[in-house]
DNA sequence: ATGGCATGTAACACATGA
């Protein structure tokens, strides 16, 4: 079973590229961010018709997020945060789908640091943290996947050096509550497969960021130890990065083994 | 330190992103 996030940076202007990825995939269960696109904009009849049965929650020019499913009819369990800080930006919707509880997170980016987005920001993944240890004590087979907006280590940036003062990188701040969600009991899925070399799923538009290879890890997929049981491999799509007119993210993916 | 690029909306320039 095959569960992936992408921040698709507007699922109508990359609707045809996500019906190809869908395609040549076959992913069981995607995570969408940025969707770009009101709620009544979102492409039900394309997704439907390419095997997909979906949530979303979608906002006109910013955040918007999505769940799909193939297959299966995911059932909505919320939309937005418990006590969220700003209820009217859509950054979160959870689903339950085949038996896995699915939430889907896009984090506000932050910057700049200081600064009230960097207080929305800290705040946003307060709650979240907050949420993430009510869903734990269910005791039963979740995924958080989505755009932390989070470089979880030094390793993870091309760079770090260049973004020590980076609202995605400030280690007091952001990267110690990526931290504190793993001492909770989640496994981030893709450093535990990728233990030598990061794999990047987002490159910069600018300073032919990608040809560089100057990427960063900031799409993470975090499990409950139901489903690191069941972790056989995970990637990043890269080559949808390297399409014309592509999102900055590439997918991020995961396969888990059928119970 | 700046601006390089890209999005959707539509005040065809702007706010936002990472």
């Amino acid at each position: 079973m095959r569960i992936a996030t992408y921040n698709i940076n507007g699922t109508n202007g990359r609707l045809e590229t996500l019906l190809a990825w869908l395609d040549d995939t076959q992913s069981d269960i995607v995570c969408l961010q940025d969707l770009k696109a009101p709620q009544a904009k979102f492409p039900e009849r394309q997704l439907k018709e390419a095997g997909y049965a979906y949530v979303w929650h979608g906002q006109s020019r910013w955040n918007g997020v999505a769940i799909l499913s193939r297959g299966s009819e995911p059932v909505l369990t919320r939309r937005g945060l418990p006590r969220d800080p700003d209820p009217s930006q859509c950054r979160y919707i959870e689903a339950a789908v085949n038996g896995v509880l699915v939430g889907c997170l896009y984090v506000p980016n932050g910057n700049p640091a200081p600064g009230p987005k960097w207080d929305y920001k800290l705040e946003w993944l307060k709650q979240f943290t907050v949420h993430a240890k009510q869903l734990l004590a269910l005791d039963v087979p979740v995924i958080l996947a989505g755009d932390y907006n989070i470089i979880p280590a030094e390793h993870d940036v091309y760079n770090p050096d260049r973004w020590q003062d980076d609202a995605l990188f400030l280690p007091q701040h952001v990267r110690k509550a990526y931290a504190s969600l793993l001492k909770q009991g989640w496994c981030g899925a893709t450093a535990t497969i990728h233990t030598d070399k990061p794999v990047y799923p987002f490159w910069d538009y600018l300073r032919q960021a990608r040809e560089r290879s100057a990427g960063l890890r900031l799409d993470h997929l975090l499990l409950s130890h139901h489903l690191t049981a069941r972790l056989k491999d995970a990637g990043v799509d890269r080559d949808m990065r390297g399409r014309s007119k592509a999102s900055d993210h590439a997918p991020a993916w995961i396969d888990l083994a059928r119970e």
